[in-house]
RNA sequence: GGGGGCGUAGCCCAAUCGGUAGAGGCAGGGCGCUUAAACCGCCUUCAGUGAGGGUUCGAAUCCCUCCGCCCCUACCA
């Protein structure tokens, strides 16, 4: 392209300035009203990528408009820096994880500052930076010391030919490990868990009050998933007091069960099996254990490999409704760890239950007379209860505290709600991620490390073994330890954390970096929080989003966040995912578009430009063969722009004229429409308003007549600052070219609109006959609706087409429209 | 299987409360500038809103059915 301006040479200069000048950081002691803006934690992959940019773009014209309007804002940055990849990379090439690391993080520091993002990078955060990790630690203790960490046995994902429990992205859909192509299995390890279930109703309650895409609420809710229903005894047939016992969200339906399952790990499934039914079940455990979840699932369809999939246990256990003694079979399609492991099946109104019925001959009771028409196997609708003794003729709504009734009285039963959520498993058998800060002592058992210890950090000395095995748990030096409250020989633990726990708490670390001896200062976290402004991927709308959501209330619980806001992120914004001629980016595909040949050609400007105007902030972008020449077209608009305001082809007027009026409204209503578009996230439209703005002034001030030099001023001054948040770089030179004893564009306020030049003196009424446009009149805003009739009526297309017709009706919805019906 | 989103001009997209289908850009065409081309400037072609039905004076917008694409989730009793 051939720029009129030397764009890396202005975009250069005005980056250094920021960083130089520290432009963008903020004191915890300005007076201005806060305003805290973030964007999404970003795993430091190298050179930013489109999406970085996008998200970044985004983050950056959040943060300099609320600036010119006047608010302190907060801006920081960091990197959520432990994880796979690096490991991965290590192991690859035998070098170490931080190596690696740091260079990713130059280049992707380095990325976002070229693009001009702007940030107070005295409080940067790195996960894996020891500062960071003690108070990362020191969490955990806390979290650990309030009941709320704790051990528990959980199936994993091991792959017996790393050593090492593998994460579900590394198996593949065929079961084998990505790495050495071993079949996967599962295997029960001990494990560290944050008992987030506790939180499970605050944080399904909370979202109510959240500015959150309708969505991501909706997913965050079905995660959650809370389901009423009741629990009860099932007994064992000639066990004595040995029961089974169920959860059911439709105890209404209970004359309906004709067999009970069990899950396959259900801890009384061996005492329940006969001897003569025990290879059958057996062979289902195994068939269970060793198949991960995606084949247990998928073979469900029209109940192929149903057969294999459950088995009878010999058992009976009694339906307390009827009395009647029915089956109980071990499936794999009951969970262990959802509900009580086990389930009354009522085939009637189940559709899995149905299946399986079917397949292994058990009987099918209607209890609920599904609608006139019905076709299909289980009805699990509405409908008066038959087959059902003192539940006949209710409908389910009216049946459903009947039953409980009958089953507290009866079978021990009790109204109960459960929570799909399960607790968060934080331990990792990883090498490249916060050591998790206790130690195994034969004597005092699992023993905390004292907090003036901290942090626990990893051996240097370690080789990366390409079986996967993290090397801290062979790492002698670093386990061998001695216990903290005895001095006598102790194991230190040599799992890691989850990454999700570096980025559950980083927004508090940025609000307070600076006071020592703790994570945070609360007082100054709940000035700054919560984040006004979240912005990032609709990929993180469940796990780190509820991660973060756990850990924000749970750290006011503890003591460590007193005072501060119990929901972290008040306003989130998700961005859509950039494409590639119709397939996701991603670098495993080889197909990701750098940002780097943009910088040299349209600049970080034109970019960042494209972006905004590309479509909708919220909707996927499709980089095609076309998207290069869009940013071409971004890129011209800052060169007329530049041209414009450098007066190039542009005629004077001395005095102001009707055409100047004209332009000075479309000026003010562009202030309008882009401050509407800021408030709604319609940056595109915005974009296209400045577009259109330039085109009416372009167009006046290069015409024959010209335009007045007062009128072109502010036009101009206008512009630079509705631009400045989206191209920053080229606002602020031009701006400071002209008045370069003036503090910077970016420092000036947003303009505000003036109300005299926002009133139309005519708007065009549109006239239709029987719904067709017939005439269009100018007429005055304000005009009543009795005029506006009887100018529509006067009009002479009006009167040709109702061709001496009497109108049967007016419709007038002034002053836009009337439509005649004759 | 469940949940959600999107289908408007050759392409990306506008249309704020149900009221003129077109703001903006890209591509295409023409003219001007130029020795010529690029750049630049001016002008301009192109759809009736995925399909069908309904509600309404009036539907891109609301409702129903279907088609296509995308995302999330997945035996949750």
């Amino acid at each position: 392209m051939n720029r009129p301006f030397d764009v890396t040479a202005v975009e250069t200069k005005w980056q250094s300035r920021w960083l130089d000048e520290g432009t963008y950081e903020v004191d915890n002691d300005d007076p201005r009203e806060r305003y805290y803006a973030l964007c999404m934690y970003p795993y430091p992959s190298g050179a930013a990528h489109q999406g970085h940019i996008r998200n970044y773009t985004f983050g950056d014209v959040v943060v300099r408009y609320q600036t010119m309007r006047g608010r302190a804002v907060l801006s920081p940055f960091g990197f959520d820096s432990f994880g796979l990849p690096a490991e991965n990379a290590a192991i690859k090439d035998g070098s170490h994880p931080r190596v690696f690391t740091d260079a990713r993080i130059a280049e992707l520091k380095s990325s976002v500052i070229r693009m001009g993002a702007v940030y107070d990078w005295r409080r940067e955060v790195r996960s894996h930076d020891p500062e960071y990790m003690r108070w990362s630690q020191a969490i955990f203790l806390a979290l650990f010391e309030a009941g709320l960490a704790y051990r528990a046995e959980a199936q994993v994902n091991w792959c017996p030919g790393c050593l090492t429990v593998l994460a579900n992205e590394q198996v593949l859909s065929d079961g084998t490990c990505e790495r050495s192509g071993d079949v996967v299995v599962r295997r029960f390890l001990e494990q560290w868990f944050f008992k987030i279930t506790d939180y499970a109703e605050e944080l399904l309650d909370a979202l109510e009050g959240l500015e959150w895409p309708e969505r991501v609420k909706t997913m965050q809710r079905n995660w959650i998933g809370r389901s009423e229903g009741a629990e009860f005894d099932l007994p064992v047939l000639g066990r004595g007091d040995l029961a089974v016992r169920v959860f059911t969200t439709r105890p209404d339906t209970g004359f309906g069960v004709t067999y009970a399952v069990l899950a396959p790990e259900h801890p009384l499934l061996e005492e329940l099996t006969t001897e003569d039914q025990r290879a059958a079940v057996a062979e289902v455990v195994e068939r269970a254990a060793v198949t991960n979840e995606i084949d247990r699932t998928s073979s469900s369809e029209a109940g192929v490999g149903l057969e294999k999939r459950g088995a009878f246990t010999g058992s009976h256990v009694v339906n307390p409704f009827t009395g009647e003694p029915v089956p109980v079979y071990v499936a794999d399609y009951v969970l262990v760890n959802y509900g009580t492991g086990a389930i009354m099946a009522v085939p009637g109104e189940d559709q899995r239950d149905y299946d399986f019925a079917r397949v292994h001959g058990l009987p099918v009771v209607r209890t609920v007379v599904p609608p006139e028409g019905f076709v299909g196997g289980a009805y699990d609708g509405d409908g008066p209860h038959v087959n059902s003794g003192f539940l006949d003729g209710l409908t389910k709504g009216e049946a459903i505290p009947r039953a409980v009734e009958f089953l507290v009285e009866r079978a021990r039963g009790a109204r109960v709600v459960h929570y799909r959520l399960r607790d968060w498993l934080v331990s990792r058998q990883r090498f490249w991620g916060c050591p998790i800060p206790v130690v195994y002592c034969e004597r005092d058992g699992v023993v905390a490390v004292p907090v003036d210890q901290l942090p626990v950090l990893a051996p240097d000395d370690v080789v990366m073994d390409k079986t996967g095995q993290s090397p801290l748990a062979t790492h002698e030096g670093f386990w061998r330890t001695t216990c903290p409250t005895c001095g006598g020989p102790a194991r230190r633990e040599t799992d890691t954390m989850d990454t999700f726990t570096d980025s559950s708490w980083y927004f508090l670390r940025f609000a307070d970096p600076f006071t020592p001896g703790r994570p945070f200062d609360p007082a100054q976290a709940a000035r700054w929080m919560p984040v006004d402004q979240y912005i990032g991927g609709i990929e993180h709308a469940i796990l780190h989003l509820m991660y973060a959501r756990f850990y924000m209330k749970a750290l006011v619980d503890v003591g460590l966040a007193e005072g501060v806001a119990r929901e972290p992120f008040q306003r989130l914004f998700t961005q859509g995912m950039i494409r590639f001629h119709g397939s996701k980016m991603s670098k495993s595909k080889g197909n990701l578009v750098t940002p780097e040949p943009y910088l040299a050609t349209v600049g970080a400007d034109g970019l960042r430009l494209f972006h905004l105007f590309v479509g909708p902030p919220n909707d996927d972008v499709d980089w095609d063969d076309q998207t290069d020449e869009v940013i071409d077209g971004c890129a011209r608009f800052i060169d007329r722009f530049w041209r414009l305001w450098h007066f190039e082809d542009v005629a004077f007027h001395d005095e102001e004229s009707p055409a100047d009026r004209a332009v000075r409204q479309a000026v003010h209503r562009t202030i309008e429409r882009v401050t509407r578009d800021f408030a709604r996230w319609s940056y595109n439209t915005a974009v296209a308003a400045l577009m259109e703005l330039y085109n009416t002034v372009s167009r006046q001030a290069r015409s024959a007549e010209g335009i007045a030099r007062a009128t072109l001023d502010e036009a101009l001054d206008v512009m630079v600052r509705l631009l400045a948040p989206m191209t920053p770089h080229v606002t602020a030179e031009l701006w400071e070219e002209r008045f370069p004893e003036r503090p910077s564009v970016h420092a000036q306020p947003w303009p505000e609109a003036d109300p005299a030049l926002l009133v139309e003196e005519s708007v065009t009424m549109v006239v239709q006959v029987n719904g067709r446009v017939r005439a269009r009149l100018a007429v005055a805003p304000s005009i009543d609706e009795a005029a506006a009739v009887a100018a529509a009526l006067r009009a002479p297309a009006v009167v040709a087409a109702l061709e001496g017709r009497e109108p049967s009706r007016v419709v007038a919805r002034a002053p836009r429209l009337v439509n005649v019906i004759p």
